[in-house]
RNA sequence: GCGCCCGUAGCUCAAUUGGAUAGAGCAUCGCCCUUCUAAGGCGAGGGUUGCAGGUUCGAACCCUGCCGGGUGCGCCA
């Protein structure tokens, strides 16, 4: 959605830096909209509007073709302050409309939607736009070269990453990748506790391998991992292996009364793992933060010195507690406990302090929604910090639990039990552009059901060839032109774009239009699915143009405009599936 | 019991954040390879958007109440 206020000429769509690009028509939406504003405002002059006016006027893309390219509900809106009916109103407007070389006609229609044809000439204008942006298209400078932070995956080095980090990467990445695209500067950080008592029971549980135990054992720790990782991790470090992961190096001292040296071990090896799958993932890390380092460098003192100097703690029960009630919270929580210990929420607020005070405009924490419990603590203490942070910083991206399914029967995921489905098993058995996919495609908030079997037996429908396909087959088109000794220059092509007269060719370009939207929403709103959504929409319009109509005809004038349209199709193919962390194949 | 998320075709999910006749993919059925890659295309069937009210020109979307699923509600992390 696109909004642009009328009382103070405020455009808060960030496509109208590209404004002043003159000889550009493009993007489509701003453009119309300036047309209804000053439409709007020569109705103002004469009367027929009301001065004052406080409305944002949207243009929509169509989803019938019958109701032209965009189409604005401005009439409808406008209807009553301006005590006319709609479409009484829609006709008024369509008159003030100043005339514009984007449009070749408007109609009206249903209650009063006004509908806008585009012209041959924006067509022209768009395939040109999107050949010369080339990688950038669809890209745009709103963040400004703002700092912004994505925290993703922090997964807990206690075991191998299993399928809900693997949605946590793929969407904390994308996302990253949205930011980028629209602007900003992004560092991807992974925070994890490196000493915590999960950490403690994974040393004891790698000790009691080491001393030969089993899980049967009565010795065996109580709630002590029990998969089978933890043997070989076992035997790497009583072996005396060096383990070297992206933030940690350890070698194994394989003395198995030191708990100490097992513990280091332990985390720096998992690490690995985790890196290497992550690696398999393609997705990278900017920062391992370790929440030993916030107790190390005085952060967490300092920062429970000032909340409780800025009064919002109290003592009860022997424990000290933290008024988060002042900030929405249901109940005050405890800070640090009988024990003298501090809870979990501790370092975490001391650890979106330090981000803060690192310069991030905006953090986005990227997260499984079983913690979604944190969003208020860590709010309320920084907050209670009084250091002008924002009362919604940071942002929360949560993703709901996957179910893995397989042979028709759900796969339960337990780490301490030993059995599950690590994400390096989805990415041999499914393959990485796949997995991303499936993971990435679907809103984060909803439930997603992940069925092995049908991913990996039927993996050539998946959904992710599709798109894919359609890029490779452009590839393959001009394979074939090189082999019959054709050419096509840039210049040409261009040169060549009147000769797109088919409606179908038209659709496609107003679809690639629409790409730097959607990139655009997809960023804002930290939904990576919405560019998935589109891609399978642009591949399936480009595949059925492909079996409709010939490329490479006699004819050289639409032979060079088809493939300078097959060659912009290409780009937004490759962009998108870019943004999603997918490649774009020549050959498949 | 309270908080948050979800409920859309047989299944997995969309729906440009309040727009026009709710769309795709699997699955089922019928067509299209002598033509740039059939990992493709064309067509058919499939819906009271969990239920009931409300708000307005207009609701899958917003409000209220139910029903159902998930997840939180530790001086665990």
């Amino acid at each position: 959605m696109t909004y642009l206020h009328l009382g103070n000429h405020f455009c808060d769509n960030p496509f109208q830096l590209n404004h002043s690009l003159s000889g550009h028509f493009f993007p489509m939406k701003p453009q119309i909209i300036e047309l209804l504003s000053a439409a709007v405002a020569t109705l103002q002059d004469d009367g027929v509007l009301p001065s004052e006016l406080s409305v944002s006027i949207q243009v929509e893309n169509t989803r019938d073709k019958a109701h032209g390219d965009l189409a604005t509900n401005l009439a409808l809106m406008l209807a009553k302050p301006a005590a006319k009916n709609p479409r009484e109103l829609a006709q008024l407007i369509v008159n003030a409309l100043p005339v514009s070389a984007l449009v070749e006609k408007t109609d009206i229609a249903g209650p009063g939607f006004i509908n806008f044809y585009l012209s041959d000439a924006s067509t022209q204008a768009l395939v040109t736009q999107v050949i010369e942006q080339g990688e950038r298209y669809g890209h745009n400078s709103t963040g400004a070269g703002r700092l912004v932070q994505v925290e993703f995956v922090s997964a807990n080095p206690t075991g191998p990453l299993h399928i809900g980090h693997g949605r946590g990467a793929a969407v904390g990445d994308s996302i990253c990748r949205l930011l980028e695209a629209t602007g900003w500067q992004v560092t991807r950080e992974f925070y994890y506790n490196d000493a915590g008592a999960q950490i403690n029971n994974l040393a004891l549980s790698v000790q009691a391998r080491c001393q030969g135990l089993t899980p049967d054992d009565e010795r065996w720790p109580e709630d002590g991992y029990r998969g089978e990782y933890i043997v070989e991790l076992a035997d790497s470090f009583m072996r005396g292996d060096t383990v070297q992961s992206e933030d940690q190096q350890f070698t194994g001292t394989g003395n198995a009364d030191d708990l100490e040296a097992i513990r280091h071990f332990a985390v720096a090896y998992l690490r690995r793992e985790q890196d290497l799958d992550l690696k398999a993932f393609d997705v990278n890390f900017d920062v391992y933060f370790l929440e030993s380092s916030l107790y190390d460098d005085g952060k967490v003192d300092a920062a429970v010195e000032r909340l409780i100097a800025n009064g919002y703690t109290y003592e009860d029960g022997g424990a000290l507690w933290l008024r988060t009630t002042d900030f929405g919270d249901d109940k005050d929580r405890v800070m640090r406990k009988k024990d003298g210990g501090y809870t979990y929420f501790v370092p975490d607020v001391a650890y979106h302090l330090d981000k803060w005070q690192r310069g991030f405009a905006r953090v986005v924490n990227e997260q499984g929604a079983d913690h979604h419990s944190t969003i208020t603590r860590v709010r309320a203490g920084l907050q209670a910090l009084q250091a002008d942070i924002p009362t919604g910083w940071p942002d929360y991206v949560l993703h709901q639990m996957v179910t893995v399914m397989r042979g028709g029967e759900e796969v339960k995921i337990s780490k301490r039990a030993g059995s599950y489905v690590t994400l390096r098993d989805l990415i041999d058995e499914v393959g990485r552009d796949a997995t991303r996919y499936f993971l990435v495609a679907r809103k984060a908030d909803s439930q997603l059901t992940f069925d092995i079997d049908l991913a990996r037996s039927q993996s050539s429908d998946n959904p992710v060839y599709y798109i894919q396909y359609a890029h490779a087959r452009v590839c393959s088109i001009f394979r074939k032109l090189a082999e019959q000794s054709g050419s096509w220059h840039v210049s040409d092509g261009l040169a060549a774009l009147s000769s797109l007269a088919l409606d179908a060719e038209k659709d496609l370009v107003v679809l690639l239009g629409r790409f730097p939207e959607v990139v655009n929403n997809a960023a804002a709103q930290h939904e990576p699915h919405q560019v998935a959504n589109y891609l399978r929409e642009l591949a399936g319009d480009f595949h059925t143009y492909y079996n409709s109509e010939k490329t490479l005809v006699d004819d050289s004038e639409v032979r060079n405009a088809r493939l300078t349209l097959a060659y912009a199709v290409r780009q937004v193919l490759a962009n998108g599936l870019t943004l999603l962390g997918l490649t774009a194949p020549e050959v498949m």
